[in-house]
RNA sequence: UCCUCCAUAGCUCAGUUGGUUAGAGCGGUUGACUGUUAAUCAAUAGGUCCCUGGUUCGAGUCCAGGUGGGGGAGCCA
């Protein structure tokens, strides 16, 4: 068996490729036929004089997604992707498949997450779930160089994690159980056992956010260190983060620029990250410290101010269009074409209308920014709108973060834990800590979160037997992803999107 | 839970100050065209205008409530 993705092995020779049809063009006597077979996509050349009537018929009989296998010679063809096509000599067809509901002209999100289990064939998203799949692989990778270990943690939990998200609950054998938030704790007591350990599974999160950054169900990685400071941990990310980027970039050329990456943006990631303290990010949210001659109101107002130009723009350009379309003598398919694009602009302009409603309020919230509080998405995005490198934000405020953060050496108010926020408006990709070893702060924590402290007396044993320094993080596998592939949305990223109001298919 | 926008053909969308028979493109079907890359030409089929109620001589259009969805806030990775 041959698979696309190999085919330069083939030149001029004659090789059987089993597949589905991806789209198609007709002329006469000719069939232009791109072939996916999940390694890649080719095109293919059926004419009437090499096939023969009869099989030349069937092939005109071809919808989009039918089953098939062609036998045909390997052609160099420079203006291919990929740079080869098939001259086909013979196809014998598996099924010819009815109407196929994703035609090649755009779609709403909403049609498309009905038909997410066809979706998955499209270009862009066989793209992404190949980058996903290197990801995860060189994650792996990383850790298992390292010797860390894979310590697998439950999903089914008997108590929440950290006081504030809401879970979800289930039945285990008629006691209240929830889908595991995290998995963390339990990964403590792995590095207890094993010194270095990481986890790698699913979590869940009952939150009802409607946003393009959060899913109820997503895969975290978490590695957790014996031994190990918050620098330490903090040099930890910053290689992972790195390494794992530039392989996925080595692995994914094809598919990168496939889904437009512009992946120059990662030459930067070979200097050093900035570490600055949560006190030194307000200031830069509020706009009173500048970075490089850059202050962040400014910027937002900036951005502001090029939406709308480009809006005015886009709008000149529907005009113009308008204009084309709405001439009598204008050719029909020149017609056509305009009248698609004033339909894409008419899309972004709808997109861009969004972000300027917004910023309004966020250049306020960041403006108004209260010291104390946690950082919303906007903040995220002002400040890392200054740096070029993901920016790594410490020592938070103890009300804000979880009870098992370590508190700062001489004061109470701060917790050693460390956001770390991806640029071009990705959000935080990585939250981490050293974790608290002072198990009368611990109590007092667990109570003041009104958290059940009975649930927690396997956890507090590990500060009674052998307690060490020890930290770890936790990365968002999707959010990631995202962040890699230059995604709009978080539900692009996972194969089965489960989110806010959404469980099928 | 709150703010905001949206729902018209299989899909993406028009639909004027409320007015007679609701439109276009794509996709489908049929035919014409040897090399196309969402761009040829022609013909053709295709509608519970999200639901319920109201205003009106008359509602796709206005009003109220509901349902579903997009974006954002909160919360978070």
């Amino acid at each position: 068996m041959k698979y696309i993705k190999q085919i330069s092995a083939y030149e001029n020779e004659v090789i059987t490729l089993k597949g589905w049809v991806a789209n198609k063009r007709e002329g006469k006597g000719i069939v232009f036929l791109v072939l996916r077979d999940g390694s890649g996509f080719i095109q293919c050349i059926l004419t009437e004089e090499e096939l023969g009537a009869e099989k030349f018929e069937q092939a005109r009989k071809l919808s989009l997604e039918s089953s098939l296998s062609v036998t045909g010679k390997v052609i160099k063809a420079e203006k291919q992707m990929g740079g080869y096509e098939v001259q086909a000599s013979e196809i014998e067809i598996y099924q010819i498949a009815e109407d196929y509901p994703i035609a090649k002209k755009e779609h709403g999100v909403d049609f498309l997450m009905d038909k997410r289990h066809l979706w998955l064939r499209s270009k862009r998203q066989w793209a992404i779930m190949r980058v996903r799949n290197k990801v995860i692989y060189y994650i792996h990778k990383f850790f298992q160089d390292r010797d860390f270990v894979n310590f697998d943690s439950p999903i089914f939990t008997g108590n929440a994690a950290e006081g504030s998200t809401t879970l979800f609950e289930t039945d285990f054998y008629g006691k209240p159980a929830y889908l595991a938030q995290t998995g963390q704790l339990y990964a403590e007591a792995g590095a207890m056992a094993q010194g270095l350990v990481y986890t790698f599974g699913p979590t869940f999160r009952a939150e009802k956010s409607k946003t393009r950054r959060h899913l109820s169900e997503f895969w975290m990685i978490e590695p957790e260190m014996a031994f190990y400071d918050l620098d330490m941990d903090m040099d930890l990310i910053e290689d992972f983060i790195r390494t794992v980027v530039m392989d996925v970039l080595d692995a994914c050329k094809t598919e990168l620029e496939l889904l437009g990456r512009d992946v120059s943006v990662f030459d930067m990631l070979k200097e050093r990250f900035p570490r600055i303290t949560y006190t030194e990010a307000v200031k830069y949210i509020r706009g009173e410290k500048e970075h490089n001659g850059k202050n962040a109101i400014q910027l937002q107002e900036e951005d502001l101010a090029g939406y709308q130009a480009e809006i005015k723009a886009k709008e000149a350009e529907i005009v113009e269009r308008e204009a084309v379309v709405n001439n009598p003598n204008e050719k029909k398919g020149v017609k056509n074409f305009n009248r698609n694009k004033i339909d894409r602009l008419k899309a972004e302009i709808k997109e861009l209308t969004e972000k300027t409603d917004n910023i309004p309020q966020w250049i306020e919230s960041a403006k108004n920014f209260k010291e104390g509080e946690d950082f919303g998405g906007s903040d995220e995005t002002v400040l890392t709108r200054l740096f070029a490198q993901p920016v790594m934000v410490y020592n938070w405020p103890t009300p804000i973060k979880a009870f098992y953060m370590k508190r700062v050496e001489d004061d109470e108010n701060f917790v050693k834990g460390v956001d770390v926020l991806a640029p071009e408006g990705f959000g935080e990709i990585v939250g981490g800590s050293e974790r608290e070893t002072n198990l009368d702060f611990l109590l007092e924590r667990i109570e003041h979160e009104g958290l059940n402290e009975e649930d927690f007396l396997w956890y507090n044993d590990l500060r009674k037997y052998g307690s060490v320094p020890h930290s770890g993080f936790g990365l968002g596998l999707e959010r990631f992803i995202c962040w890699i592939c230059d995604l709009k949305h978080i539900r692009e990223a996972i194969p089965f999107p489960r989110l806010y109001g959404r469980i099928y298919p």
